[in-house]
RNA sequence: GGCCCCAUCGUCUAGUGGCCUAGGACAUCACCCUCUCAAGGUGGAGGCACGGGUUCGAAUCCCGUUGGGGCUGCCA
C-alpha cells in the first residue's frame, strides 16, 4: 500500500503580532506540503481566552497572504472544538490516565523544597493527588514511571527523554479550559497530521505529546517531527515580541518585498545545494528538504535581508515597481511622469521601497537644502567654481536643447573653462537644484524638471552665494 | 538546579573521512568603471571553540571541557 500523503499544519496562537519566526515555520511546513502534494492545514490555537483576540487572528491571516503562503484546510479554531477535547479527556479518565488535582504551584514548590531541598523546588509536579480520586480541580495526565520516550526528528535525530523526568502535566485547567498540549495532540490526531514542523522551543514538550497521543489514539501512527532552530537576536537570544522588532508587518512597512522576505526566511537554516541564493518559489518547493535544515540557531540579519530586497527591487518591471512603491508615496508622485521615467534609474539605487521618496522629492517641492551639501559645494574654496558653473550653465542653457545628453555636454563645456571634470563641475548644480550631493543621475533629472524651474532654482542659489 | 538542544569567517551558510591551501553570500576595506549615489568588475582582510581519542588521513566520527540557547506555567 502506498504511503499516505503527508499532512502538515501550522498552528499559531493569536496572542500578538505575527512574527518572523512563525513565518519561517509556516513557510517550511508549506514548502513540504507543496513539494509532496500533501495537505497544509491552518489551525488557530486559541484555547487561552484571556490572551487571544480576533485582531491577532486577522493579522496572522493577512501576514500569511502577504508572504504568499496559502492553506488547504482551515483555519480551524480550537475554541470551537471543545467537545472533541472533552471526549478525549473523558476517555483518559476511563482508562485511568487522567486524574484531578487541586494543588497550587506554590504548594508543589514548597513540598519539593521540603522533600528534596531548596534547589529542587522547580523539579515539577510531585504526584501528590495521583491516587486521591478528587471530584474537582484541574486535570492531570498520568505519565509513566518507567521507560523512556523517543522523538523521531528529521532535524535532530532521536532525542530520548527519561519518563521519570516527565511530570504529570495539566491537560485541563480548574476553570474548565483545555491546555495547549491536550488540544494540540487531540487536533493533530483528529486531523491526521503526519509531520509536525515547529520551533525548537517545543522539543521538551514533545515526549509529553507522544505519551498523550499513545494514550488517546494507540492505533494511529505517531507523527514525525522536525524541530527547526530558533531565530535569535544579536545577543543570540530567541527573538521575542517584547524586546525585538519581529512583526512581519513591520518589515512590510519598512519597504521589504514579500518575495525578498520569503526568500530570506527560507535561507535561515536551509540552503540550496550550490551557491544560489535568489530562489524562486518553485525552486524552493523543488529543492527544500527538512532533512537538510540546520540544527543550530540563526541570527535574523536585517542587513542581509535588505540587500536581498534591493536585488528583488532591481528585478521588478517598471510597472510593478511603481505599484510596489505607491503605498510609500503621495498619490501625485506615484502617478507622475517623473517616477515613470526615472524608475529604472531608481530601481538600481533603492534598497527599501520608501527610499524612492527622498530621491524624487525635489521634483515636487522646492529643494530642502542640506547644510553640509551647501557648505561643501558652494562656500569657501568651492565658491568660485560654484559661481562659474551656475553662471555658465544659465548662459548656455538659453542656446541648448533641453535634453539630458545636451545638458551633459553643456556642463562639460562650462566645466572645461576652469579645468573641472564633469564630476566636480556638476556638483554645485546638483546641490542648487536638488539640495543634496547625492541623488538620481542629474541630467535626466534636469530634463524632467524643465528649463524654467531649473533656471529658477539656480538663480535662487546664485543669490545665496557669497 | 534539572532535562534537552546547539557549536565553520562579524552574520547566513557550503562541507557528511582524503577533491579543504576550508568555498559562496551579506557586511567591511582597496582599486577599476563612473555626472553624484548606486549598480557592475577586480582584489584584500576574516573562520573549523578547546582538549583527548579513532584513523594512514578529521571541519567531518567518538568522549570530555568550555561556551551559547531552549524548556522547566492551571501560556502557547
Amino acid at each position: 500500500m502506498a504511503e499516505p500523503l503527508p499532512r502538515l499544519r501550522f498552528a499559531p496562537s493569536p496572542t500578538g503580532f505575527f512574527h518572523v519566526g512563525s513565518a519561517r515555520t509556516a513557510l517550511f511546513n508549506w514548502l513540504v506540503a507543496r513539494k509532496t502534494g500533501g495537505t497544509f492545514v491552518l489551525r488557530i490555537e486559541d484555547t487561552d481566552a484571556e490572551r487571544n483576540s480576533d485582531q491577532w487572528v486577522d493579522g496572522i491571516l493577512s501576514a500569511m497572504r502577504w508572504i504568499g503562503i496559502d492553506w488547504d484546510e482551515g483555519p480551524y479554531f480550537q475554541s470551537e472544538r471543545g467537545d472533541l477535547y472533552t471526549a478525549a479527556i473523558d476517555r483518559l479518565f476511563a482508562t485511568g490516565m487522567a486524574y484531578r488535582c487541586t494543588c497550587t504551584s506554590d504548594e508543589v514548590r514548597l513540598r519539593n523544597a521540603a522533600n528534596f531541598g531548596a534547589a529542587e523546588a522547580e523539579r515539577g509536579y510531585d504526584g501528590y493527588c495521583r491516587n486521591l480520586e478528587l471530584g474537582e480541580g484541574a486535570v492531570r495526565f498520568r505519565t509513566p514511571d518507567t521507560g523512556s520516550t523517543t522523538v523521531v526528528d528529521l532535524i535532530r535525530g532521536t532525542p530520548t527523554f527519561d519518563n521519570t523526568k516527565i511530570e504529570d502535566f495539566i491537560i485541563r485547567r480548574s476553570n474548565g479550559g483545555v491546555m495547549f498540549l491536550l488540544a494540540n495532540v487531540v487536533d493533530d490526531i483528529d486531523m491526521r497530521i503526519t509531520h509536525v514542523v515547529r520551533g525548537e522551543e517545543h522539543l521538551p514538550n514533545t515526549p509529553k505529546a507522544l505519551l498523550l497521543w499513545q494514550a488517546i489514539a494507540p492505533d494511529l501512527a505517531l507523527p514525525v517531527f522536525a524541530h527547526v532552530p530558533v531565530l535569535v537576536n544579536e545577543k543570540r537570544q530567541k527573538l521575542s515580541k517584547r524586546r525585538d522588532k519581529v512583526a512581519l508587518e513591520d518589515f512590510r512597512d519598512l519597504g521589504i518585498l514579500p518575495e525578498a522576505m520569503r526568500n530570506y526566511l527560507c535561507l535561515l537554516g536551509w540552503s540550496a545545494t550550490d551557491d544560489r541564493e535568489m530562489l524562486s518559489v518553485q525552486t524552493m518547493i523543488d529543492e527544500f528538504r527538512l532533512e537538510d535544515v540546520n540544527s543550530s540557531p540563526a541570527f535574523f540579519d536585517l542587513a542581509k535581508l535588505t540587500s536581498m530586497n534591493a536585488e528583488y527591487i532591481r528585478l521588478l518591471s517598471v510597472d510593478d515597481f511603481i505599484e510596489r512603491v505607491r503605498p510609500f508615496l503621495p498619490a501625485a508622485w506615484a502617478d507622475s511622469v517623473v517616477l515613470r521615467h526615472l524608475a529604472p534609474l531608481l530601481q538600481e539605487r533603492v534598497r527599501l521601497l520608501p527610499d524612492v521618496a527622498t530621491m524624487i522629492d525635489f521634483f515636487f517641492d522646492a529643494p530642502v537644502m542640506e547644510p553640509d551639501a551647501w557648505i561643501k559645494t558652494m562656500t569657501g574654496s568651492a565658491a568660485p567654481a560654484a559661481h562659474h558653473m551656475i553662471e555658465g550653465f544659465i548662459a548656455g542653457a538659453a542656446v541648448t536643447p533641453w535634453l539630458a545628453d545636451d545638458l551633459k555636454l553643456l556642463v562639460e563645456r562650462v566645466g572645461a573653462g576652469i579645468q573641472l571634470k564633469l564630476g566636480k563641475a556638476q556638483a554645485p548644480l546638483r546641490v542648487a537644484v536638488t539640495g543634496r550631493t547625492v541623488g538620481p543621475p542629474l541630467f535626466e533629472s534636469l530634463e524632467l524638471l524643465g528649463v524654467e524651474e531649473t533656471i529658477h532654482r539656480l538663480r535662487v542659489a546664485q543669490a545665496r552665494l557669497d
